[in-house]
DNA sequence: ATAGGGTTAG
């Protein structure tokens, strides 16, 4: 954690041969002026001044950690941990706490957690600002679990030891758990009085589906602010509540701009584009959420075509385009296949130096890889400064719709090395994804599947079933694979039955096919059946079976299925996207 | 001189 032994600060550059400005400034005049606020020239005057001995004491340094660590001087900051351990500050907790919260504004959470078990006695700001950097950071559970620790040490929680706890309970739809917060809050008094835990059970319960307690909680506030009444408006547009939303959103004092992106947003999830639209061009202050709330309500329910002519008036109407903007409209070119405007988005995001920001690279690599430009994406992904779980599976997705299982494989490996990173369900869809795609080893696939169980507790969905049924099905073990399926519970579910034909399909079983595609037609799911008839007709047609070929494809005819002709997605021309 | 912790939109 600790870089520096020199004596002096050097993390930020001094200008020595200045006249120095330091001997007539002094902690009487910086602090006030570091309190007042953020300045880079403040900053380096109090270097300077450190430099030069003077000695502070704790507020100054309280201050000093703050504005480098809102500035993101991870060095500085880290040569300040070095100069207050050096002075014996160590036990002053507002010191302390103050030095993880700039490892925590400078993305240095790990930074932030050593500080804290080495604190002598952490209060409870100490325990606040850590669960809440972990919420902050994405890392729910580790949040909590620190939420829950605090419970069972002799540190009492307040008010503030909530709100980021029922946060992390809303990210992970945990409703049992934030209920029961719910209970411990209104037993120690905390339910009344206080606005904020109100508006973090707001939206607890309404992103847990809980529609009833969000306005029961709601409505029992004794005092509201906007926050409340966004959230409010916020719960009913998540829980299709359009009407509702609408009528609070009538009966509220003063709605801001995060109101109208909320109504906005509740009319896109209703398909009502227009009204959407109407609410965006009538709004006082749109921003940029305003817009992209409408192109991700366009990508959202598969209208890429419309996505693309929306940025493209976004970008022509002079909205601030931002790396949420450049994100979603990467997610529509991909599906679109469109090479050029992929590229275009690409230079946009150089232009505003958004290109690597955690979405935008993520999204690129996912846009090369759906355009089959593996080497790019694999160039983006290498260069991201940060990466997170969601890079991570996007690049091991990449090598898996390319059909490429080594290069999948040899991430999947880099990725158990990185600390602090751990994969997810996502990972190992795309990873058994390969595995049952390309040649490769039973044994290794099964052995991913039992990883995946075994070593990281993820349930097996659907989806991870049907890749194992779909590798077992094309080396033949037909009837393993039907174990696997009845093993799971998944024997009502037609998609597994459908990995197990297409298997049959790609060795041209005939026998096991039948047996498949006859339980498939007990189920009878139309859209199942649909796929049933194609591959079976193409079966029976490669064992030049061509009676049965046409009985099927009169049925076929008679139910009105058509077979789609296969085509290339890539698309290279006419660039439509004007920037 | 003396400001370490919390919530809502894509």
């Amino acid at each position: 954690m600790l870089r520096s032994v020199s004596n002096k600060l050097t993390a930020f550059p001094t200008r020595s041969h200045v006249s120095s400005t330091a001997s007539s400034n002094s902690w009487t005049t910086i602090v006030p002026a570091l309190a007042r606020f953020d300045s880079i020239g403040v900053l380096r005057a109090a270097v300077e001044l450190i430099n030069d001995g003077e000695k502070p004491d704790a507020s100054p340094l309280v201050h000093l950690l703050r504005v480098s660590g809102n500035y993101g001087y991870v060095s500085l900051c880290q040569q300040l941990h070095g100069y207050v351990i050096k002075h014996g500050f160590v036990s002053d907790t507002r010191v302390s706490n103050s030095l993880m919260r700039s490892y925590k504004t400078s993305d240095s959470l790990e930074d932030a957690h050593k500080l804290f078990d080495e604190m002598p006695e952490p209060d409870v700001i100490s325990w606040n600002s850590l669960v809440s950097g972990y919420v902050q950071s994405g890392r729910f559970q580790e949040g909590l679990c620190l939420f829950l620790e605090l419970h069972r040490s002799d540190v009492f929680p307040n008010e503030f030891s909530f709100t980021a706890a029922l946060a992390a309970c809303s990210r992970l739809r945990f409703m049992r758990l934030g209920a029961c917060i719910h209970s411990k809050i209104v037993k120690l008094g905390i339910e009344k009085g206080n606005v904020v835990v109100g508006n973090c059970l707001i939206d607890m319960y309404g992103k847990c589906g809980c529609m009833d307690d969000a306005v029961l909680v709601f409505q029992h506030m004794e005092e509201k602010d906007t926050v409340s009444w966004n959230a409010i408006v916020a719960s009913c547009s998540r829980n299709d509540e359009l009407e509702l939303g609408l009528w609070f959103f009538h009966q509220m004092p003063n709605p801001d701009t995060v109101t109208y992106n909320e109504i906005i947003d509740a009319f896109v999830k209703s398909r009502d584009f227009n009204n959407a639209f109407e609410v965006l061009l009538d709004m006082p202050n749109p921003n940029s959420s305003s817009w992209n709330t409408i192109l991700t309500g366009y990508v959202n329910s598969e209208q890429s075509g419309e996505a693309t002519e929306f940025f493209t008036k976004m970008h022509s109407s002079g909205v601030r385009l931002d790396e949420y903007s450049l994100s979603v409209v990467l997610a529509s070119i991909a599906t679109l296949a469109v090479v050029p405007w992929g590229s275009l988005i690409h230079s946009c995001a150089l232009k505003l130096g958004l290109d690597s920001r955690v979405v935008v690279a993520s999204a690129l690599v996912d846009m090369y890889s759906k355009c089959g430009m593996l080497k790019d994406a694999e160039v983006i992904f290498w260069t991201m400064p940060r990466k997170n779980l969601i890079a991570w599976n996007a690049m091991i997705s990449a090598y898996a719709r390319n059909g490429d299982s080594t290069g999948a494989i040899k991430l999947f490996n880099r990725l158990k090395q990185e600390r602090f990173m751990k994969p997810d369900r996502f990972t190992f869809l795309n990873l058994l994804a390969v595995c049952s795609h390309c040649e490769v080893p039973m044994e290794v696939t099964l052995g991913y599947f039992e990883m995946m169980v075994n070593e990281y507790g993820i349930k097996p969905s659907v989806e991870h079933c049907c890749s194992l049924i779909r590798a077992m099905g094309k080396r033949g073990e037909v009837w393993q694979a039907k174990m696997v399926i009845q093993q799971f519970g998944f024997g009502y579910d037609g998609v597994t039955w459908r990995a197990l034909l297409g298997a049959c399909g790609v060795r041209k079983d005939l026998k096991a096919a039948k047996v498949v595609a006859a339980k498939m037609i007990e189920l009878g799911d139309a859209d199942e059946d649909e796929y049933v008839y194609i591959v079976m007709s193409n079966l029976y047609a490669y064992h030049e079976r061509w009676r049965e070929v046409s009985q099927i494809r009169k049925i076929m005819r008679d139910k009105g299925i058509k077979k789609e002709v296969g085509s290339s997605w890539i698309q290279g021309q006419n660039v439509a996207i004007q920037l």
